[in-house]
DNA sequence: CAGTCTACGTA
DNA sequence: CGTACGTAGACTGC
């Protein structure tokens, strides 16, 4: 057998090759947003990747230390007791890293009180005896022993991972002068600093190598230790128990008893969507092609080793044949719509049995519409454009009882999957036949809607596997009746003058030049205000102002910093800006707010349903949950949303400090409940128990304060953050706590429990089911742990909110269809809701609003409903 | 041209 | 060192 023939067996040290990954990278430039660095995650396996593309392993193990002890410590306590603590900031690393090799399939073996090196030397040996050219990849200089012609030594090099010395037995002689074997021998005499084992003093390398040579071995040295002369020679003669010390500590375990043989370890494919899941958390993006390039996976699509899955092909109906087909079907039907610009194009149907499909014409639309409008129970995948698309038909859609997309996001709301491929990835394991946009004669044809219908249908009944009852719950009580009403808001739109809008956006376009012109006059000359880069230099070069808060690249110039610059160094120049970035921010919500208006004269948003991990709706294109309302300007842009024509007012409602009573109901505490209840001011109430003073006494210092604190408690606030946002002593702020705590214990208590629930059961839970999950509270990593800490404090709070808001939005859309009014919702801003109302309606649309949003949910205090009346949103909102 | 950073609007 | 979002412009790197 020639050399080239022979299978490859790699055999890493994870731990140590990690470890230098870890100090050889900047942990600034390998963190995640929310905090985990990755430093040594990245560098192991950006090596691992290079090492199986340079040497093509047909097999591949990683070998883990598992603790601190071993047999090594266990005879000699001080081995390795020199060695510092492993810090932190690695520790975390190791179980990701190992998560990351388990999707890439490859072994992670590990063993009690065995060292990652003995791993090594076993397989290397058994390797090398099965015929396998072995590689040994460690940054431990012990493993030169296990060289031979067998076996190459791959040896980081000083400056991290990146290069690897390899080493043969030719190489070990010409370093060392002795054969690989005879290594051992060497680093007993020398010791090694590293592993806290003392050698001989003044015997270095040359000494060692000359004396073995002399000798012939370490036994015969030992022997005739008393013929060696000189100082070096004492020396031996007094440290001879260090020596064979050393020898038996630094001799790598041939003999591990291992649950695999190296045979065992041949190259597997790797799990695609794993490796994609973990590197999206890890932030890995040029790591991932490279993994799939390796792996010869396709990066873009599903595992290139997983077939194609096959679904059986959909039988081509015209109308009456559609009518036939559904009249036999029986139980669920899964339906994809394909749309063009909004409208029905084709229509595929599936049940289990089989799938028929058709294009969308006048025919089949008749065919289809009661059927569609029906209880009769159906299966989509992303419900919502198609529900609209449906209803620009005049078909309201009836039995909706499931929406994979929706149910894929319940159970993995961080990551939710974004189209049916991913769900049948995950949930099936398969492929998901589709076309490749990029060659013209696609070799792979995409699924025709008939069979994506019925793959949807097999998702779903995956996904229903999975979902916890209470969660299911949260899916059919609140998310689908949701998603009608949201279809039908977005569908409505909401009217906004382009008039008010465009005279508005020009006199800030005048106003934002004509600052800037002052501006560049206070500091001499023109620069981009826009660039915070560009204003960095003026500040803190040119003006000399005191350095603010750090950035990522340099300092900071957001509005709190210029407030604060100007009360220190005041300088015409900063309020200009400050003046200047009002107006263009201005300019720039109105701007994109104008091109949005439609040729009837509304806007259509989005509603993201799955865009957010609480539970909340998000909207985009445009995003109409963030139109400014604090100031006097803003008020101009609100006063631009207008009643629709044929309608006769807008009508806004919304939840006054819904949070805070979801805090005061989930925490039961009498004290806050007793607030809400009496019916008084809030934060009037709290201050007067927090200060012990009466109601009408309470200053309104106190009553920001309080405010403050009760609104920082649903956010997970601390005594740092409060004392920052009253601009008070930490001390006075954490004096505030105290009382405040004292006054309500109850919420204290709630708190705590709350996130030591989470930390256990590895998830929070709103009043109505809804899951979060949060691995990261048990996370040794100390600012991952307390930013999930927070948000596990809040999600339950914010979450439970947002099913209350969704809960009585689709009872107040259904309400009012089923009594036949016009009156429409238009707008959801997660606590406030805006209706058109029709004229004549008021009464009737005004008694909906306030029953469904007050009795959205049987809370231990009462659901605050505020309804205003105007015929713009900035009157209907005061 | 795509992705990141900074800044900022809302609840 | 307070949660949850989306968007814009400047900048960076391919």
């Amino acid at each position: 057998m020639t050399d080239s023939a022979k299978p490859t067996l790699l055999v890493v040290d994870g731990h140590s090759l990690a470890y230098r990954a870890f100090f050889a990278l900047p942990v600034d430039n390998f963190s995640t947003k929310d905090g985990q660095h990755t430093n040594g995650i990245y560098g192991f396996l950006s090596m691992l990747v290079n090492l199986i593309k340079a040497e093509k392993p047909t097999h591949l193990a990683v070998a883990f230390d598992m603790a601190r002890h071993s047999f090594r410590t266990d005879q000699y306590p001080e081995y390795k007791a020199n060695r510092s603590e492993t810090p932190s900031e690695f520790k975390g690393q190791i179980p990701i890293l190992q998560d990351c090799l388990a999707a890439m399939s490859i072994p992670v073996l590990q063993k009690e009180g065995i060292e990652a090196d003995d791993i090594l030397a076993t397989l290397a040996t058994q390797g090398a005896e099965q015929g396998f050219h072995v590689l040994v990849c460690s940054g431990d200089r012990d493993t030169i022993q296990l060289v031979t012609d067998d076996v190459t030594l791959l040896y980081p090099n000083v400056q991290g991972v990146s290069q690897l010395k390899r080493y043969d037995p030719e190489t070990v002689v010409a370093k060392y002068g002795l054969p690989p074997e005879q290594y051992p021998d060497i680093a007993a005499l020398v010791g090694e600093t590293s592993d806290n084992l003392p050698g001989v003093p003044k015997v270095g390398e040359k000494t060692a190598v000359k004396w073995l040579t002399q000798y012939g071995s370490l036994d015969a040295l030992l022997e005739n230790a008393d013929k060696v002369t000189g100082v070096v020679g004492n020396n031996l003669r007094e440290h001879l128990e260090d020596v064979r010390r050393n020898r038996r500590l630094n001799r790598l375990l041939r003999d591990v008893e291992l649950p695999v043989t190296p045979a065992d370890l041949e190259v597997r494919p790797i799990d695609a969507q794993a490796v994609r899941d973990i590197f999206a958390r890890l932030e890995f993006r040029t790591l991932l092609p490279r993994v799939f390039e390796v792996a010869g996976a396709d990066a873009t699509g599903s595992d290139a080793s997983i077939p194609v899955a096959q679904a059986p092909a959909a039988v081509q109906a015209d109308a009456a044949a559609l009518s036939a087909w559904i009249a036999d079907a029986a139980g669920e039907i899964g339906v994809t719509l394909v749309l063009t610009g909004g409208r029905p194009t084709r229509i595929g149907l599936a049940t289990a049995a089989g799938a028929v499909e058709a294009d969308w014409t006048a025919e089949t639309r008749d065919a289809l519409a009661d059927w569609l409008s029906s209880d009769s129970p159906k299966v989509f995948v992303d419900a919502k454009p198609q529900v609209k698309a449906l209803l620009r038909e005049g078909i309201d859609v009836g039995g909706l009882s499931l929406d994979v997309l929706l149910a894929g996001w319940l159970l993995r709301p961080s990551f939710p999957d974004k189209n049916l491929a991913d769900l049948v990835a995950r949930y099936l394991g398969e492929k998901l036949p589709e076309a490749d946009p990029t060659q013209l004669v696609p070799e792979t044809e995409g699924a025709t809607p008939g069979q994506l219908s019925w793959f949807l249908l097999r998702v779903a009944d995956a996904l229903r596997a999975e979902l916890p009852a209470p969660v299911a719950t949260v899916l059919t009580d609140i998310e689908l009746p949701t998603l009608q009403a949201l279809a039908a808001m977005e569908l409505a739109g909401v009217a906004v003058s382009h008039e008010k809008l465009s005279t508005f956006s020009g006199e800030l376009a005048a106003r934002a030049d004509a600052l800037a012109q002052e501006a560049y006059a206070a500091i001499g000359r023109e620069v981009n205000l826009g660039s915070p880069k560009q204003l960095q230099e003026v500040l803190f070069d040119e003006l000399e102002l005191p350095k603010t808060r750090k950035t990522k690249s340099g300092y900071s110039t957001d509005a709190a910093a210029l407030a604060d610059l100007q009360e220190t160094h005041p300088h015409p120049f900063l309020a200009l800006l400050l003046q200047h970035r009002e107006a263009t921010k201005l300019r720039q919500i109105i701007e994109s707010l104008d091109v949005a208006i439609d040729d009837t004269g509304r806007i259509h948003t989005t509603y993201l349903q799955t865009g957010s991990q609480t539970g909340r709706l998000s909207s985009t294109d445009p995003n109409l949950q963030n139109i400014p309302i604090r100031n006097e300007e803003s008020s101009r842009i609100r006063a631009a949303f207008e009643v629709g024509e044929g309608y006769e007012t807008l009508l806004t409602a919304d939840y006054s400090q819904i949070e805070m009573r979801i805090m005061a109901h989930l925490s039961g505490d009498p004290g806050l409940i007793e607030a809400f209840n009496s019916g008084e001011d809030l934060h009037r109430f709290v201050g007067a128990r927090v200060f012990g003073v009466a109601q009408e006494d309470v200053t309104p210092a106190m009553r920001t304060k309080v405010k403050a604190m009760s609104y920082g408690l649903v956010y997970g606030l601390s005594a740092f953050g409060l004392s920052k946002q009253l601009r008070i002593d930490q001390s006075e702020a954490r004096e505030l706590m105290m009382e405040y705590f004292a006054r309500f214990g109850a919420v204290r208590d709630y708190l705590r429990t709350s996130v030591e629930k989470a930390r256990v059961d590895g998830y929070t839970e709103t009043i109505f089911g809804r899951r979060r999950p949060f691995p990261d509270l048990n996370s040794p990593n100390r600012v991952l742990r307390e930013n999930a800490e927070r948000a596990a404090l809040n999600a339950p709070i914010q979450g439970s909110a947002a099913d209350i808001m969704k809960i009585a939005l689709f009872h107040i859309h259904a309400d009012l269809g089923e009594a036949g009014l016009r009156s429409r919702a238009l707008l959801q801003i997660h606590d406030e809701l805006v209706l058109e109302v029709a004229p004549g309606e008021w009464d009737a649309a005004e008694q909906i609003v306030r029953t469904r949003m007050g009795d959205a949910a049987d809370l231990s205090v009462p659901l605050d409903v505020q309804i205003g009346r105007g015929p713009d949103w900035n009157e209907a909102g005061h």
